[in-house]
DNA sequence: CATGAATGAGAGTTCATTCAT
DNA sequence: GATGAATGAACTCTCATTCAT
């Protein structure tokens, strides 16, 4: 069971989601964050003292579930292409689900706070090993373009991150988004299986 | 000849572009453009009333270079895939140069501003524009892979844009920029003909 | 007991009134605000946030307090031509204290300000409506002159604006305003019982 | 003829006008001015060094239209009576007036600026000269009451710059006006003459 | 542990006014 | 005479952060 102070940081990490996604990382203040809760200045200070911190811990948690789903589907002997299939279907659900509303928010923290800088290179770098991984698994599975698994990995890495920006941005439509991530399968299937 | 307003108004642009590459965009206040220009608080404000219509002019004059050079390629009657390498030889090149340093405050201009989201917007499709020109002019000439050529340029754009954010973040080194940017060779030159 | 809170609330309109006498209410600064509370930017702010806010509760106070008195006189069963006197001689007694120097603020404020004209017609309206009262008291005990008691007040009120007026800004002579007030007695009073 | 810098003044004045009105006094600046009539800086304040000295010509000239007018009527020989009923029917008229829109300014110039302050009492003080002169027309003729008539001539500006202000702030309605400038003619009648 | 009053730094903005051209 | 670029002083307002209770 939760301690009462755990159970206090849930609740401000899920207000503080919200806030988030609403109006950005820079615009959410700590008052903000008091408001939203309920809670007093010292009260919120105990718990976090910025909101940068709140965010790391949004960050890192997203990133722990997707390490652990990467490593279920691994652990049920998906194949290759059946996990790459599942890696892009993830992307595009992630895309267009609200929760793509705080990618402008990560993407913000990265950019204006030397912290920040430093997790979205550790989120990078994370989905990067999984992303070889994949790689490396497909090239042995004969399926898969020849070339260094881990720079095949950042240039699926890097076309995702774009195209997240652009949907925190913009908002893409689904279909932009299914034939952009579509893309990334045309990319790495060798020609004769596609 | 220059006006006296035009030859300020530079000046204030030059000094500026100092700051954003050092500081990026959210950081660079009114208060340190009047000081590395000189200028006094209502000086400053007769030329530029933010700072955002500061990088909205560095970033449209960019865009313009773009434009002006992708014309000029196309008037001296280049090959697809000629001008495919000099498309990619730009962006190397603009990667590597301390030019590059804007890319931060642009991203941040983007993510922080309603008006730099717009701008982001209008840069971008510009450079969807070009490219899907360029892929269109290849599709013709048969090198390039099919498909509709506006999707292509977006997948190229959107891969372009993660890799100068994280340029901009990171500070990528050359050969980790020349491997990436060559893998848009790869994807869009047909099987044969690599 | 007050809370902490409201003491400060309280000293604060203190110090506001003697500035506002003392400048009028344009003149009046957050930041004079500051340095004569001793209180610093954001602490003042905590409690008020424009000079407005201060002079609204200063006028809404003082209203209260008109509308107290006219009630008790009530009360305590005066006649018309009493309480005529009672309200003349208040008007007279403010007008030569040191507190008629709020009104040149207040008149700044009702020019000056939106929501000053708003907080202007409403305390007009209110004495507006005691005097009417007072009125009709005083033609039922047929002692005042004929006609619709609410355009009658009006004219009272007008006329007292007026003096007040010409009073915060000349500061008008005690006689001058002994005589002037004295012909609203003049104005209402049956002939026959001059 | 006029010279071309009393030309450019009029000009000048013509604008502030409908600036004063649009905005009242203290809301207009220098810069507006410029901005209305087309001139530099430096040219606007070859004529007027400030927005006070265009309000004080301003001001000063109705003052002037007031007296002549005044005259002229005494010239024709008009009775008391006539002259009341006329005086009342020329505010009526006014404060029906889009011109009416300068009171605020008027008032807004008296309250805020010293030199203000001493154009309205100049300005009252012409008011009550003529006001007076007529009440003791009346009273050689019989038919005004008793009474200093200088007394009784501030007595009638008093409530006229009450009326004034409160039509300039809220606007008041045709029939309020004409119920309000009719209890002057009930106040200075003798009874058995109503 | 929590409260919320208070601090103080600093960003943004606007204007009256001057002065070299 | 006119222009308009530039000055510099003020004022508003907002936060992250602390600390006495």
């Amino acid at each position: 069971m939760l301690s009462k102070s755990d159970r206090t940081k849930k609740m401000i990490l899920e207000k503080a989601t919200e806030l988030f996604i609403k109006k950005g990382y820079s615009a959410v203040t700590m008052k903000d964050v008091c408001e939203a809760t309920g809670l007093s200045r010292g009260g919120l200070y105990r718990h976090f003292s910025s909101t940068g911190e709140m965010i790391i811990c949004l960050i890192r948690a997203e990133q722990q579930n997707a390490d652990n789903e990467f490593k279920k589907a691994l652990a049920e002997g998906k194949s290759a292409l059946q996990m790459l299939d599942l890696f892009i279907d993830t992307h595009n659900r992630f895309l267009l689900s609200p929760k793509s509303g705080l990618e402008l928010a990560a993407n913000q923290f990265a950019l204006l706070d030397e912290k920040g800088k430093q997790i979205n290179a550790e989120r990078a770098w994370s989905t990067v090993k999984r992303t070889s991984y994949l790689v490396r698994l497909g090239q042995e599975e004969g399926v898969f373009i020849d070339g260094d698994p881990e720079s095949i990995a950042w240039h699926i890495v890097l076309f995702l991150g774009g195209l997240r920006t652009k949907t925190a941005l913009d908002g893409a439509k689904p279909d932009f988004i299914y034939s952009q991530t579509n893309w990334i399968r045309e990319f790495l299937l060798k020609q004769n299986l596609k």
